[in-house]
DNA sequence: TTCCCATACTCAAGAATATGACTAATCATA
DNA sequence: TATGATTAGTCATATTCTTGAGTATGGGAA
């Protein structure tokens, strides 16, 4: 029930529609979590009925009208609970990895495609969370604005983001000159 | 449906019982994949009557009987299918990031315990890939082991596993350090 | 002026994953 | 000589996540 959570903490930056969220939650750009739209209008709908955020409807005149939800106190109380309690731990979960655990076995071609894209996919991460980091900060130093800054988590767990994604890239980049490096020179085992 | 090739993945290096596969997948030695000993159980029981692994009895004197499996050839042909499709993309999903989103609202207490243990995990992770990294090149130069190697998806995967955990590891103690800072010379905003 | 895209959301069903409780034997430890 | 850990699984249930389809409006491009 951690998607619960999840959505808590992204109300806490302001009020957000579920279309707004399920734009966060599925690009990525909330790097901590990710959702699908059907999940967070549902959970959003579980969280009012507990109290824990209150919606209010804006009218709109040129576009559809839309909820916007913000985190009551009894939503941070809760978030306070969760964050006291004991995370559980995480894992990776990746098709990619699976394709290059069995690499040896299969066809390398195809998997030595999927990393190239996967590693122009993380780049191109890397590069939204430098941007938002600047934005973050506001300009300021980053030294400074961990030290003193009000609003750090988001800029804390971009961190986290851009650290994984980098990793992702060069990994990816890395593999793939290795893989294809083996199929231009076979085996002379 | 993407346990099914990781537990084919897996298969690939020798034949192995439903516990050892738990073992591997729990700890999370099998680095590219985390799944519950249940699950795998029932993989294996779906995976046997498809035909795309083989389970053979052995009966021990000592110990309960087990059942070792070994993928078939049409296991194989089903690796290499979903070799060759497309990956879906890889999501980060974890408790203490939110944690991490929500800390300037929340107590930052629990939150730096808790990156605390999860600095320490992830550093006896890396000694463990580490070394399984020694072992799985035998003693032989990396780059000559990647070039010339018989065997390699382990080695590749466990790499990833090692700068997953490396990352997760700094990226702890640093946020960690920042918000203790923060805690011992608090807010002059 | 038709078609696609963006906004804003809902409903249903299915697949995957997690939780908890159980059996049953041997082995090491206190 | 209890106690707990390790090996080797099974069963049932609950939660979570994904897939697919659908509603409705307005704006911009072809």
């Amino acid at each position: 029930m951690a998607l619960k959570h999840a959505v808590l903490a992204a109300l806490l930056d302001g009020e957000f529609s579920g279309y707004q969220l399920a734009k966060a939650f599925d690009i990525g750009v909330a790097n901590f979590w990710h959702a699908l739209p059907q999940q967070l209008y549902a959970e959003l709908t579980r969280l009012e009925a507990e109290g824990l955020v209150a919606g209010r409807q804006v009218v709109q005149e040129t576009r559809p009208n839309k909820r916007l939800f913000r985190v009551t106190d009894e939503g941070l109380a809760e978030l306070e609970r969760f964050a006291a309690a004991a995370s559980r731990p995480s894992f990776i979960r990746d098709d990619l990895l699976v394709k290059v655990q069995a690499v040896d076995r299969i066809d390398a071609a195809p998997v030595i495609g999927q990393l190239g894209e996967r590693a122009r996919m993380a780049a191109a991460k890397v590069e939204i969370f430098e941007q938002l980091l600047v934005r973050l900060r506001g300009g300021a130093d980053e030294a400074e604005f961990l030290a003193h800054g009000t609003r750090i988590g988001p800029y804390l767990t971009c961190l986290r983001g851009l650290g994984f994604e980098r990793e992702t890239r060069d990994w990816c980049e890395r593999i793939a000159g290795v893989l294809r490096a083996r199929a231009d020179a076979p085996d002379r085992a």
